[in-house]
DNA sequence: GAATTTTCTTGATAAATATCAAATAAGGCG
DNA sequence: CGCCTTATTTGATATTTATCAAGAAAATTC
């Protein structure tokens, strides 16, 4: 590993408070690899063996039953995954695939699981980080159960937005196919759901989107602090 | 607080490893209630002011938006509620009414918040807790997008004959609206899956279930370790 | 136990979403 | 560029789920 990277990996929230013996005990037998994108990093069902923590690239979690496939997160730039699983010493519940070219940091478990018996501030810093990924997921779920899927893009829409810059202009961060499938939907339906935001400003070119009418949208979506990463 | 009660709290997986004097100090302005039923306990948006766990009875979690209710988990005894929003002193993503009589230990957020501080043993037990609770919702995301409304009932009342002895006689344990809310649907598609699981051995009279032919049961549920709580 | 309220079920219909098939568009490659 | 593969869109249709309006059943009250 280099010292560039070592530097960028201590500065993630999860090891900054860590004591510098505990952080190089936790991190000596870790792996920081370069995956092309379609890689699987991560099978359900298989025995929680390393926490992942994306550096560079992104990620996509996702969960198969009855022959359907879910997507459950995306996850990006010094986000980790999976930790719930290595805590537990239990089998994964979602797996992950590299969606592009992406650089993962990867901890055994063992070592995750030592650093927080012996470190408290690492202890502490799991907490923040197990309490970050239950709200989020509780939002997510919510998002499902309580909203329409034309409410679903058109509040994604506005996150995205806000995320780049509320400029009116928006960059898909993935193709439609998986951006369905995030949202719970069929690709069919995410054109569907497009055509039907029309009206209210949304103009489609390829991956580009352009909101035209901010006020109207927002009428439509309605987001909602305890719901949305970020509002209107 | 009689002393009888305070040794079942200490018993809780929470507090047992915490040393004595930091589980006083967390309990000393800690409130042991009882309520009647549909008492609010916790109300979306508002403050995390209290961690809540309960004793005895059951508390319903759920989320209000566009008009929509969603039910998103119910809670029994031993079992702790909003414990993410307690640890990030943020607000309430779920509110939590009383279903029935119910004695509720209410712990001031700032107890919780200083005693993972200083107690090793209740950090580390409070990410144990924590990795829990997001494991569960992690099921029951997966459970609500990769199944059917009938494929979740009857993975529910597969769940609920393994809760209560495997007799193959079920006493569902909410009203029929509430089991409809939990499995996201509405009272009227759960009368209609009740009858769509009729010839799968499925006898309804009242609240009370029975299971006449547990293997076509399972082979339409497909229960999954992965989602369901208890394996067929 | 009759009256009343609440819960649950049923039927008819509508809305939301998925599926299947085909057409079109976009991107990558030789 | 033109071919080929993949992604996206569109149309037709089916399935799933929700809604609305009554009934029927059960629980509660007096």
């Amino acid at each position: 590993m280099r010292p560039n990277d070592l530097a960028e990996i201590r500065n993630l929230a999860l090891f900054e408070g860590m004591e510098e013996e505990n952080f190089s005990a936790a991190i000596q037998a870790a792996y920081l690899q370069n995956f092309p994108a379609q890689v699987l990093l991560a099978n359900e069902g298989d025995d929680a063996d390393f926490l992942f923590i994306v550096i560079d690239g992104c990620v996509e979690l996702f969960a198969l039953a009855n022959g359907r496939e879910a997507t459950m997160a995306m996850v990006g730039p010094a986000d980790s995954f999976i930790l719930a699983a290595v805590i537990k010493d239990a089998p994964y519940l979602m797996s992950a695939r590299t969606l592009e070219k992406s650089r993962i940091l990867m901890v055994p478990a063992q070592n995750i699981r030592n650093a927080f018996e012996k470190d408290g501030a690492f202890a502490r810093a799991t907490i923040e980080e197990l309490a970050d990924c239950y709200r989020i997921f509780i939002k997510e779920y919510k998002n499902l159960k309580l909203r329409t899927a034309v409410e679903r893009l058109a509040n994604r829409l506005l996150d995205y937005n806000s995320e780049q810059g509320k400029s009116g202009v928006i960059k898909l961060p993935h193709d439609k196919k998986r951006l369905a499938a995030l949202l719970g939907m069929t690709p069919e339906n995410l054109s569907r759901a497009f055509i039907t935001l029309k009206p209210y400003g949304v103009k489609v070119r390829g991956s580009e989107i352009t909101l035209n009418d901010m006020e109207g949208l927002i009428t439509l979506a309605k987001p909602n602090q305890l719901i949305d990463r970020v509002d209107g």
